[in-house]
DNA sequence: TGTACATCAGTGAACGCGCGTTCACTGATGTAC
DNA sequence: TGTACATCAGTGAACGCGCGTTCACTGATGTAC
């Protein structure tokens, strides 16, 4: 039954994709390894032929998601401000909030990674860090410690807005939270209101 | 073996409070209806005497702790404006990131609260909306709802900022997110940068 | 290129363990008279 | 107020179950010659 190097690869790949969405919709503790296995339609046995523990799946998925979301923000960043601020904005919306397989793991997972092993959090951290700079480069400020200040700001905000739009039962509050974080991106970047199209672009200076 | 009724009441809340703890500092899905029990020097058994289910406990256990928020927020309306200011920021600091047991249930089990049980979610949202009310009186807005809007980036921005304190393992970032929200909080109360005592409060116009 | 053998991805049973929940039991409390 | 009995808070063993992890086994792949 051996695979060649490239299955094996590709299965360990789909395998990281899959616990990363599974950690994400069900949460890390709720999630057992047979079940991450069962979804890439193999039995768990297998899975020690590939990860140490779950903990450093867990790990692996956290830096993988994080991977993805740093990978959106540079694509938007690469499109010009305007982009990038809609990007950001996007990810404000009913729609991200409600694919609660994918986005961002330190709103999915956010509370137990607080909990997670070392290598998790180091995982967590460098992409939180690679977001905020991501952020920042778009922010007017005076200087770059500023500008990374408020990116701090922008980035937790947005955690804490998806999450609790996540999290409240009542379907218009839900909704108003979302507004309000945008509302607040759109203050924040000066892109609020929203005048015609071709805005101003800023460059921070310093 | 049987206690009279106020020793089963008072049983009965010390569970809740211990529950109230231990879910927050070790999360729902990894701490057992046993281990909370053992803190209350009761065996697992006697559990179902008060509660029908862990997660009629997770349900109260999370009301009780945002209440605790709650009574604490009112508390500090009582001392006026600035006090209240104080207290929103004494949330941010070290010593509240480092007090894993106690503190907002919504930072500490925030992204498990989005799979919990309806109960739950109704006591949350209820805890959340409770909090924005108090926040929304001190802010300066042209209407009740753009002060509830600035509120409720107020308290996600907060929920964020001390989730991901205490996510990142890095301990200089830790205290500069911290340090990043407690500006925010200053810049949006109009109380930032700190002048000498007695600082100026100024007003939105409109 | 062909052959012989080592490697190892994946299977499925099994490990010890702790989970949420149930239950027969104990004995102090609450209640009816 | 005193007695008889029902109630029920708490105990500790037991329930079925799923967890993370291990292991003997299978058979295709990779490698050495």
């Amino acid at each position: 039954m051996r695979k060649s190097k490239t299955e094996t690869a590709e299965t360990r790949r789909r395998i990281v994709d899959l616990a990363a969405q599974t950690f994400r919709s069900n949460g890390i503790a709720a999630t057992g390894v047979a079940e991450i296995m069962a979804a890439a339609g193999l039995t768990h046995g297998g899975f020690y032929r590939h990860f140490d523990s779950k903990d450093q799946l867990v790990a692996e998925a956290c830096s993988f998601g994080l991977d993805d979301m740093v990978r959106s923000y540079r694509s938007a960043s690469e499109g010009g401000r305007e982009r990038f601020v809609k990007h950001l904005q996007s990810c404000l919306t009913p729609a991200y909030r409600d694919d609660r397989s994918g986005g961002c793991p330190l709103v999915a997972m956010g509370s137990e990674l607080v909990r997670a092993d070392a290598a998790t959090r180091r995982g967590a951290s460098n992409g939180f860090q690679e977001l905020i700079d991501e952020i920042a480069q778009w922010l007017p400020a005076k200087s770059r410690r500023e500008a990374r200040d408020q990116a701090i700001a922008v980035l937790t905000g947005m955690i804490g807005v998806v999450t609790m739009s996540r999290v409240v039962d009542d379907a218009r509050l839900s909704a108003r939270i979302l507004r309000a974080g945008k509302d607040e991106i759109g203050r924040r970047f000066g892109t609020n209101p929203p005048r015609r199209r071709g805005s101003v672009r800023r460059r921070r200076r310093g």
